[in-house]
DNA sequence: TACAGATAAATTGTATACAATTCAAAATGT
DNA sequence: ACATTTTGAATTGTATACAATTTATCTGTA
């Protein structure tokens, strides 16, 4: 298990050269399992070096990566690993309380009219590896892999622009809950995830959308968000 | 008022100086306001020249607008002004319908609640602009403003997340009414959005999300999404 | 020692030069 | 005349050099 305590120099170790995709994978993942802090400084040329690529390349990723919200860029300083306030993780909560529950609906419609035949198959393959990482205890991978079923839920729903909105929301959240989750594995706990997609074969549009609810709520609830 | 006709070189009459902030509000506007139609290329180096500024700068925002999906970047090809699909703008559209109604409802709690004591105010006076454009004549500005007035109900309910949404979808939508709405005005007309400021000064959450969803209906309905 | 200012180092911002790719058109062959 | 290939211009992709700004270091003075 990766230490939880702060890395001074969490970038050392990839040496290789990398792809502009490459570079924005690992630093996306590196920000969404806390393996680079809230706060750390990204510089340019040190990622640059990092991965053997020019500056521009590293700016570019930068950029996208502020549009997402994992880093803040500071004009003439540079970008920096968001750190999530409580307001922020309560305000991205409430929007997956209104967006999610229409999502899982959208998702029944779906399958009961004949598209999306694999979806439900494709849940459970994503509902393993959840599974898998938890056993493991590797709770970072953990909190990873449940913020993409809930990203796959908007992606099978048929909704390009739902999936897009989830992709945006779900980093910040994963953010949220290792910054302010007290508890150690309180967050997502699979089974929630079971039932889930238990209601959503069986085509309960209405139970689907209470147990979304329900676990949004559980999720924000297991968060330290009083401060 | 501005010919609806394509023009073969939209962009000619900037000449001066300009920052980044600057290029992309022109092009944003432009594009909103269909004097960019879908389709035309934006030439880094073209547009560059034009603004007097360097292809950096260009590059930059021609990225930022990407993002926004207002430009569409083809590997090698360039930037190309979105061409807006039925399929898209119905996307659009449903996910306004689950998100609009909430934040109507969030606007009415906060101002129930002490917070956001001028919105009301605020409001009235985007309805007024907004009023302004449609007695003049100019639709292009009459959507655009239509659309900025949505945006607003976000940011006044307090959800910054929200008002991101918001800032997404409106410039999404504003392309499709264009692109698809065969009746010269019947778009956002001016009367629903009177009323619905009405609901929410009157604090009737209910009301509100009521009349959102109508206007949100209604807006679909007078587009041509058939095809 | 503490603090303010000046100087130097490091870092980001920007323009430009060059490489890679695409697009159009001329050239070649059937 | 038509299709294919080749050549060249135009355009995007990338690295790098230089300017502007911030941060750190080094004084000198109270």
């Amino acid at each position: 298990m990766t230490p939880p305590s702060f890395n001074p120099n969490p970038l050392l170790g990839i040496i290789k050269t990398a792809s502009k995709g490459d570079i924005y994978a690992w630093i996306y993942e590196a920000i969404i399992e806390h393996r680079l802090m809230p706060g750390t400084k990204l510089s340019e040329e040190k990622v640059a070096e990092l991965f053997s690529v020019s500056r521009t390349q590293v700016r570019g990723v930068l950029q996208q990566l502020a549009v997402e919200q994992l880093v803040t860029l500071v004009p003439n300083r540079g970008a920096f690993v968001t750190t999530p306030t409580a307001e922020e993780a309560r305000d991205v909560l409430e929007v997956r309380r209104t967006l999610e529950p229409a999502i899982v609906r959208r998702l029944v419609r779906r399958i009961a009219t004949g598209q999306a035949p694999e979806a439900v198959k494709m849940l459970r393959a994503t509902l393993k590896r959840e599974h898998k990482a938890h056993r493991t205890g590797d709770r970072r991978v953990a909190v990873r892999l449940s913020g993409e079923f809930h990203v796959q839920l908007a992606q099978l729903s048929g909704s390009a622009i739902m999936a897009r909105m989830m992709r945006e929301l779900t980093p910040l959240t994963c953010l949220a809950i290792l910054a302010f989750d007290v508890s150690t594995q309180a967050a997502c706990p699979n089974d929630e995830h079971e039932r889930l997609v238990d209601a959503i074969e069986a085509g309960l549009a209405d139970e689907c959308a209470e147990l979304m609810l329900h676990h949004l709520a559980h999720i924000e609830k297991s968060l330290n968000l009083d401060t």
